[in-house]
DNA sequence: CTGAACTGTCGTCAATTTTA
DNA sequence: TAAAATTGACGACAGTTCAG
């Protein structure tokens, strides 16, 4: 591995030239290809803040201060009232997080030879193709159980009270789940059915009135009907011993699965979205870093007159 | 204007993972 | 371990773009 500035210094930004669909940030152009690469990278951050004590063969320990954000990669950076550390090119730091960028407070940028040590390879699934992963088809991780890892990038779950995602994960994704959320209330006992429109109220709603007699049990007899055309009767035998109908059972399968989907799409926009946005602050400190880089090889470089 | 190509969204199925 | 949840894949459909 090289140099992490060298690295991505030498990286001409592949993300500059793609163009999104509307619905994207529009300040944010890439593609989700690219974003892999990135996420390849950057496992298991936590968000926290860390002291890191480094041994360097030529100077000592040393105390560095690891700014570890969410969603992003770490930042090794010394206190303002720490001695720089002298790192010669070619000093090998064992840093248990992959692709960090040690620099002084005084921007004196070291080239360091970051290894990776841990095994955590847990991220690896989504640059590889099958065959990589040992000819076996996987199914890669959910992806709220992905952003969780991540740390921070927790996907709002639309079953919870409306959540703001963190700010690298901000998401305009409209909520339609809430919006199409069927609602079915037990009514009466099953019977014979009546259907009734309640032209007040809640448009669309429908009741299915069963004026059976008997008995036995509620009866789930109302329905919504949205977008989505649905019914929820479940049958009922003479002596209320419900009947699993197949095809009830169908509809509601269905419906979930409807349901389920949406909100797949949702977390999926989302998921996206947040990659996204780290890539766009990752491009940045890259740009940030290859300037600073720059400078400090103008003011290293010999006078020649 | 029209038809083809393209894109986005949705519902469904099925495989897989997660949960109780 | 069964049920529930998740998600990739597929096809259908509607809207948009663009060349002819």
């Amino acid at each position: 591995m090289e140099s992490m500035v060298e690295e991505n210094g030498s990286a001409v930004d592949p993300l500059s030239a793609g163009s999104q669909s509307g619905d994207a940030a529009p300040a944010i152009a890439t593609s989700v290809q690219s974003l892999n690469r990135t996420q390849q990278q950057t496992h298991h951050l936590v968000a926290s803040t860390s002291i890191v004590q480094l041994t360097l063969p030529t100077s000592g320990a040393t105390q560095v201060q690891s700014v570890i954000q969410p969603n992003q990669q770490s930042v090794i950076q010394t206190a303002t009232n720490i001695q720089p550390v002298a790192i010669s090119k070619g000093n090998v730091i064992l840093v248990s997080k992959p692709n960090s960028v040690i620099q002084t407070a005084q921007a004196s940028l070291q080239t360091l030879q970051v290894v990776e040590t841990g095994s955590d390879d847990s991220f690896s699934d989504s640059e590889e193709s099958p065959e990589q992963r040992g000819g076996i088809l996987t199914r890669r991780p959910s992806y709220k159980k992905i952003l969780n890892d991540l740390g921070g990038g927790e996907i709002t779950d639309g079953r919870l009270p409306p959540l703001e995602s963190s700010s690298e994960c901000d998401s305009n994704v409209d909520s339609e789940v809430s919006s199409h959320s069927l609602h079915y209330q037990t009514v009466i006992p099953a019977g014979t059915i009546q259907i009734a429109t309640q032209g007040e109220g809640v448009p669309g709603l429908h009741t299915l009135t069963m004026s059976n007699a008997a008995t036995a049990g509620g009866a789930i007899v109302q329905y919504a009907q949205g977008q989505d055309t649905q019914f929820f009767v479940p049958a009922y035998t003479g002596h209320g011993v419900v009947v699993e109908d197949a095809a009830r059972k169908r509809e509601l399968r269905l419906l979930k699965n409807r349901q389920a989907a949406r909100e797949c799409r949702r977390k999926k926009k989302e998921y996206i979205k947040c990659l996204e946005n780290r890539v766009a602050i990752l491009e940045n400190r890259n740009q940030t870093l290859i300037e600073e880089l720059k400078s400090l090889k103008q003011l290293c470089e010999p006078k020649t007159d």
